[in-house]
RNA sequence: GGGCGAUUGGCUCAGUGGUAGAGCACUUCCUUCACACGGAAGGGGUCACAAGUUCGAAUCUUGUAUCGCCCACCA
């Protein structure tokens, strides 16, 4: 540590700190679990367990930062430095999506537009070949990765970026393909011909979820299908009522209610499809409502999910009318040839004409109806019967619930449980195929010989295991994203070896608390919106389940969705869409991250911000900088002998001023409320409490009244300790919302009495694990230095360099430590024959977070209390408690309750009485002591 | 058709049983040595409506109204 200069301007410049700042974090390999300092027993949180671990929700590689982003990520560093300042050993685990039907669809957008470097414009991917286009995408998707955790790391957050993970990952990729062999064993994976939402933009099938349902202005047309024979007291023809005339040709049958009277007669006779010579029968079936149309329904198997099941109830062979690209289908004998080829929408236009010139067009009327489209390209979407590989979800949405009965997961807010148990409940099996090519490549093989298959393995097949051949054709299609996705929090930490180092600390034993020693979930918590709760957060405890049989988190905290100043979603096309780069270049991060984080709100509200929010956020950094520039100048004013003196435990009780007293004790109360606010996820709370404590209390009252006090030669010592006392607490205790500030000002704070030196080894090995031949330098090294030296504290070197030494600080003098730090690393140097960078600061995450008790200064609260007051609010609540006293023995003299009710009421009344008589002797001892 | 959420000062929103809060805006005053990106003082709300529970309701219950969101195979 150098000595503190107070080179401070009067305004707070966020860029003058930033980068220097997180280059200081990452030179200490800060992010980095290994590399965090056991802390000292007495810091430790009784609350806080030893380990805490998240998985970041990873952003997709065709992502830029939006503000989503901003809110999801501030969130979990919150939590992230709150759990490491806490002394938890902490990970956050970082990572990016491969997005396949994304990043596929800008890549090719691209390649088509000529954007791509050494591609002539108009290629598509078939011009390319499927190995030449995946090269490109690579090559694209690796250029994206590092934009966008540049741009991350813009928000000042934290996680482990020696670890970083992509779903595409070898590692990932293996369990992902582990995940799928296993299901297909257990048989909970199946190939099967059913009707898919198929988007003929992409020309693949989507899933349920992928699909966004929205009203449409339509019509319905009632079509004539003439009878071929004549039925007495019936017309010539059966009229049907539809909404889209041009699947037609794909009909198969005309349905009716079995007990619908006006058309029993005609069950079992023949229609003639108008427009062609094919003859189609009339059959019965429940699912026709009579009320609707004209009671009669075209039934079309390939080309909607009801009539499909109706095709199968009957036996019915589907026709196929549409092809891929949903156009009519070029076959002479299922649609008419002036009609082929012709697109959905136009077909629709020409099947209308036709009918009507043929004279069986008979009604058109207006009708809302739901129309699917493509979340991805917004094609509407066409159900069309496909053979697909499906997920069977209910056994493993069952597992996923029952872990959910035994409250081994819980939503914050609570009410997302509800929705989240009944879309599991009601959950439907899962399309994961896709006819694409960016993607994790579907394990299962076809024999090209004799047709055996599929053959679903672990390891590339080479012959057919029926004829022998080696003629293996490997499924064409990709994954579902989300599939790898929901393996997310485990398949990250490095299953499905369960032995990974990774998996053993962060996954399986996460949660060491001593009321569950055996853990039943992963990590710990999970930070979304609420928007991909079924996408990704159903998912992911179903996979957790059914693979490592725990929950993946114990925790899921839903925020809302960021909207604008008036409340709407930003989007590009409203042109309403807020840059959070741009922001924090114009407010500052923290700033920014304040703002942010004051308008969480509890109850997961959607959060609308605006200019003047974030205005707001710099205002209070500006106030906090100038007030730590006010205390900083003060106590640099005390001559350097006294400086050197100066800190919380120096603090002389005898001599504090009312003054002190009151600020002392409001600094403690804030404390801890900040603890139980971050235990509660209550930050938009935290953000209030700590500003009102930083501007009101400290602020304006007792900055002011120290500027009188530090003028009393009697009283100036004590002043500035006290200044230190609150502003050094204060600056920890924002620093998770507020990083840089308070690090950047914490480091001025003067007498640190030990000094952390950080060594970084360079070249830094590669993620995750240490070279051995460098681990054992390094702890040759160390253990040398030990030997001679007067080290304390744990270090860790078998999975991490840097290396974190604490070196005891004499007399708190400074040079002497300085010299002490430079020992040591020449030492190193010359024992390890490493290079060493050595960073003589310590980082304020290391200084732990939770400061209550730590002060030797007991905070009496006479004097500050307004006695009638305090003495009025005491015998109000006397007198409540007085009368719900009255109330319990009353029913405990009643016999008829005592009988009759359950015996669990009785006892917590009984319980509540002990409670309520034990308050008020606590009671009556406060008042008696206010009188003396 | 079901379900969920919201309704608090001019604006944006916190607040879940105990005397209505914050920021912005507004009024008046103050450039005094941390900060004018500041300070001091002040005005402004029967907490959507109705009924109920309670000694006491913005807060709990029921109903109503308005707005928003999610889910559902009436072609």
């Amino acid at each position: 540590m150098t000595t503190p200069t107070l080179d401070l301007p009067n305004a707070f410049q966020p860029e003058t700190v930033e980068a220097e700042m997180y280059r200081f974090w990452e030179s200490h390999a800060l992010f980095r679990p290994e590399s965090q300092p056991a802390v000292p027993a007495e810091k430790q949180t009784q609350a806080g367990s030893n380990r805490f671990s998240l998985v970041i929700p990873p952003p997709n590689v065709t992502g830029t930062l939006h503000m989503g982003h901003a809110l999801d990520y501030t969130i979990q560093d919150i939590l992230t430095r709150w759990h490491r300042m806490r002394g938890d050993k902490t990970l956050w685990m970082p990572g990016c999506d491969h997005a396949g039907i994304a990043t596929q669809s800008v890549v090719e957008r691209a390649l088509w537009d000529g954007r791509l470097e050494g591609q002539p414009a108009k290629t598509s991917r078939h011009d390319l070949g499927k190995e030449a286009f995946l090269n490109l995408v690579w090559q694209w998707a690796d250029a994206r990765k590092v934009d966008i955790i540049n741009q991350f790391k813009r928000l000042g957050i934290s996680p482990d970026w020696d670890r970083l993970r992509f779903t595409l990952d070898d590692g990932l990729s293996q369990a992902v393909r582990e995940a799928f062999v296993t299901l297909y064993e257990r048989g909970l994976i199946y190939q099967g011909q059913r009707i898919v939402n198929w988007c003929p933009q992409l020309r693949s099938a989507i899933s349920d979820v992928e699909t966004i349902y929205q009203e449409e202005d339509s019509f319905l047309w009632h079509i004539a299908y003439p009878l071929t024979e004549a039925v007495e007291g019936f017309p010539s023809a059966l009229t049907v009522a539809t909404t889209r005339p041009e699947t037609m040709f794909g009909d198969v049958a005309v349905a009716v209610h079995p007990e619908d009277g006006r058309y029993q007669a005609l069950i079992g006779k023949t229609v003639r499809l108008p427009l062609t010579d094919r003859f189609i029968p009339i059959i019965a079936d429940e699912s026709v409502e009579m009320d609707f149309g004209t009671g009669c329904l075209k039934i079309t198997p390939a080309h909607d999910a009801n009539d499909f099941e109706v095709g199968q109830r009957h036996g019915l062979q589907p026709v196929w009318c549409l092809d891929e690209d949903a156009r009519l289908v070029k076959d002479d004998a299922v649609v008419p040839r002036s009609l082929q080829g012709v697109n959905r929408f136009e077909a629709r236009q020409q099947v209308e004409a036709l009918l009507e010139e043929a004279g069986l067009l008979v009604e058109k009327k207006p009708h809302t109806h739901r129309v699917g489209h493509c979340q991805r390209t917004g094609d509407v979407i066409e159900p069309f019967l496909s053979t697909q590989w499906f997920v069977n979800t209910q056994p493993l949405a069952q597992e996923a619930l029952a872990a959910l009965e035994r409250g081994e997961i819980r939503f914050i807010p609570e009410r997302w449980t509800k929705e989240y148990l009944r879309w599991m409940t009601h959950i439907q099996d899962w399309c994961i195929s896709r006819q694409l090519w960016w993607g994790h490549a579907i394990p299962a093989w076809t024999c090209a010989d004799c047709g055996h298959g599929p053959i679903v393995s672990r390891e590339n097949p080479h012959t057919c295991p029926v004829c022998g051949s080696t003629h293996l054709q490997q499924d064409p299609d990709v994954l579902d994203t989300w599939f790898s996705s929901g393996l997310w929090p485990f398949s990250t930490m490095g299953w499905p070896n369960t032995q990974a180092p990774d998996y053993q600390t962060f996954y399986e034993h996460a949660h060491e608390s001593a009321d569950s020693p055996q853990s039943t979930y992963g990590t710990d918590v999970l930070v979304t919106g609420f928007d991909i709760i079924f996408f990704w957060v159903a998912r992911m405890t179903m996979f957790g389940h059914a693979f490592t049989g725990r929950s993946p988190f114990h925790t899921v905290f839903i925020h809302g969705l960021i909207r604008d100043e008036k409340g709407q979603k930003m989007s590009k096309s409203k042109g309403n869409v807020m840059d959070p780069v741009q922001s924090i270049e114009k407010y500052g991060c923290d700033g920014f991250r304040f703002a942010l984080t004051s308008l969480i709100a509890y109850g997961g509200q959607d959060i609308k911000i605006s200019d003047d929010k974030l205005e707001q956020g710099k205002l209070f950094a500006n106030k906090l900088w100038n007030a730590s520039r006010f205390v900083l100048m003060n106590l640099y004013q005390a001559d350097p002998s006294a400086l050197k003196k100066l800190s919380p435990e120096a603090i002389i009780p005898e001599t504090l001023s009312l003054m002190d007293r009151w600020i002392l004790s409001r600094y403690h109360q804030t404390v801890a409320e900040a603890n139980r606010l971050l235990e509660g996820f209550r930050f938009g709370e935290l953000a209030q409490t700590l500003m009102d404590f930083t501007w009101n209390d400290f602020c304006d009252w007792y900055v002011e009244y120290a500027k009188k006090q530090l003028r009393e030669p009697e009283m100036a010592f004590n002043t500035r300790c006290v200044l230190l006392t609150v502003l050094d607490g204060l600056l920890r205790l924002l620093h998770p919302i507020m990083p840089y500030i308070t690090e950047a000002l914490w480091q001025k704070l003067p007498n640190r009495s030990e000094l952390s030196i950080s060594i970084s080894t360079y070249p830094v090995a590669n993620p995750s694990y240490v070279q051995p031949e460098l681990s054992q330098q390094v702890e040759f090294a160390i253990q040398t230095i030990r030997a001679i030296r007067n080290i304390r504290q744990e270090y860790t070197v078998a999975h991490a360099t840097p290396v974190p030494v604490v070196v005891e600080c004499p007399d708190s003098n400074e040079q002497a430590a300085l010299r002490e730090a430079e020992a040591i690393i020449q030492h190193f140097v010359r024992l390890s024959s490493l290079q060493v960078v050595a960073h003589l600061e310590v980082p304020i995450a290391q200084a732990g977070i939770n400061v209550v008790g730590q002060s030797r200064v007991f905070i009496p609260l006479e004097g500050l209390i307004d006695v009638t007051a305090e003495r009025q609010r005491l015998e109000k609540k006397q007198l409540e408690l007085k009368k719900e006293q009255q109330k319990l023995y009353q029913m405990m003299d009643n016999h008829e309750f005592l009988q009759q009710a359950p015996a669990a009421i009785v006892e917590k009344n009984k319980a509540r009485l002990t409670e309520v008589n034990h308050q008020l002797k606590g009671l009556e001892a406060q008042l008696e002591s206010l009188s003396a």
